[in-house]
DNA sequence: ATATTATTTAACCTATTAGTTATTTAACCT
DNA sequence: AGGTTAAATAACTAATAGGTTAAATAATAT
């Protein structure tokens, strides 16, 4: 028990069938019902995946009626980020590469407000 | 076998020894010997540790003498940064936060060619 | 040739993971 | 109250992970 938080979050991430769920989740909160379709799985085996990124605290649940709906919880995901920074000196080649980084996140947010280009 | 690399790596990383592993290798290639020092286990153990890297690619091995030394093979990360993408949306809660978040990898390359302050 | 140092392999153990089927709980609808 | 739908739990299984000790391999040094 009580493993570290990062090992935890890692350890989630590391199915196929979790990290589509979270992907998922990215378009809004989802039934289990909802989650378990695509997956060629029974509903325990995804209501397990769904206890694992409870516990990885990357998915939060509610009630509505007899549906227990899920809902990214994404700061964990921040925390490896961060863990990141310590390596992306090593795979960010060069510095220029930045600028198109930096882009690539501006267009992701479909925000202009036209930083640095 | 056959799992997906995205999958590999994130199960290579969800063990603290072997984050601590790739950290050390950041300052330079190591010895099996030298990795192993810090850690409270046997030798098998750590090779076995190297091995899980060595598969996900994350660190590649040499000869010299009767030494095998391990280098940071980074590659693999910059896959999960790349994964992480889709998800920097939604942790990183406002745009402005870009900002100090650039100048973090600045410092990091201790480079100082003063992009946007 | 032999001994020493570095590392790996083999065989084993225990706990955890990812799935299953069958049963139960929870909330809703007549 | 009884039936239906949504989800969770229990009990089981097979495979994998992370460690151990003991033995084997590889290269160097004498």
């Amino acid at each position: 028990m009580s493993r570290d938080q990062l090992s935890t979050t890692f350890s989630a991430l590391a199915d196929p069938t979790r990290r589509a769920i979270l992907a998922r989740l990215t378009t809004g909160e989802k039934t289990v019902s909802d989650l378990a379709e695509p997956f060629d799985m029974t509903m325990p085996a995804v209501t397990k995946h769904l206890k694992v990124l409870e516990k990885a605290n990357l998915v939060e649940r509610s009630r509505q009626a007899q549906y227990r709906p899920c809902k990214l919880h994404p700061e964990p995901l921040k925390d490896i980020d961060e863990w990141m920074g310590q390596y992306r000196q090593f795979f960010e080649e060069s510095f220029d590469r930045l600028d198109s980084y930096l882009n690539k996140i501006q267009t992701k947010k479909e925000n202009d407000d036209g930083n640095k280009k």
